[in-house]
DNA sequence: CACGACATTGAGAATCATTCTCAGATACGA
DNA sequence: TCGTATCTGAGAATGATTCTCAATGTCGTG
């Protein structure tokens, strides 16, 4: 439980919290960080052997949603990764895999880019890559 | 050939330009954003009917390599698109899912990420979504 | 030009990821 | 308790990606 304003794992309000559910949401936290939904089944099937893989691809899709996991490239490869505060962008180790959260953000201003490209900004999503702590 | 400082699609240094390699490149500058594989395949398929689908796999994955072409993810989906300028981030409209790049950037800046996080930031990846010019 | 070394190709098989289907189990409000 | 809608696993179906391999093409060198 890092920072105060952490957010926990959340399924949308009218999703039930079944037992199989939990088993998925759990393996994402022992998972900390960066999975695919492969990597993640075979987490959530130590906790609940009985675990289909459909109910994992359900169940990240529902987190999806709900913006407790998002979808970014990892090694030119999808992954989905925990969010966990509200605001913030992701810091991609390219050595060991590993993702971070940071709060820093800098985008483009949604003004500028109207002004200068008649575009709306609603959202945006930063990944930056680079060398963790550990692996320096 | 929009702006002066547009970059050509290009395949590494080492890397032969065969017919097949140009009907691919030619069919991403035709799609003029984004695309999968299949798309690119299908398209490709128009200029040179006898091209094969792990071919159009292999370029893209030069091209990749190379920096012309990028992974993000549009739609909750992975979807390749086109890079043109030197140092760009992509507008992406939700609405018509067309991709434009624009070289507008605030990046977290390394200094901060390095005191903050230990982390050492090599390359970073600003995707912003929105609703395009015509599509508002 | 002939040759060898090596890159590239298409076809289809093999592999892997993802979605779909469906009948049974389960949760939960009335 | 009952009814209804949600959720489940298994496996099939689908779809995407990679692999394999024999044939072809390219190009420098003799």
């Amino acid at each position: 439980m890092p920072s105060p304003e952490t957010h926990a794992l959340e399924l949308p309000p009218h999703a039930r919290v079944t037992p199989q559910r939990r088993a998925v949401l759990d393996a994402i936290e022992a998972l900390a960080g960066a999975f695919t939904p492969i990597e993640l089944f075979d987490h959530a099937r130590v906790i609940d052997p009985h675990l289909g893989l459909a109910t994992v691809y359900r169940t990240v899709e529902l987190l999806r949603q709900s913006g407790s996991v998002r979808l970014l490239v990892r090694d030119g490869r999808p992954t989905y990764v925990r969010c966990h505060s509200g605001h913030h962008h992701h810091l991609v180790c390219t050595s060991c895999g590993s993702v971070e959260e940071t709060e820093l953000c800098a985008a483009p201003s949604a003004a500028q880019l109207r002004k200068r490209h008649g575009f709306r900004a609603q959202d945006h999503q930063v990944d930056i890559y680079g060398t963790c702590e550990r692996c320096a």
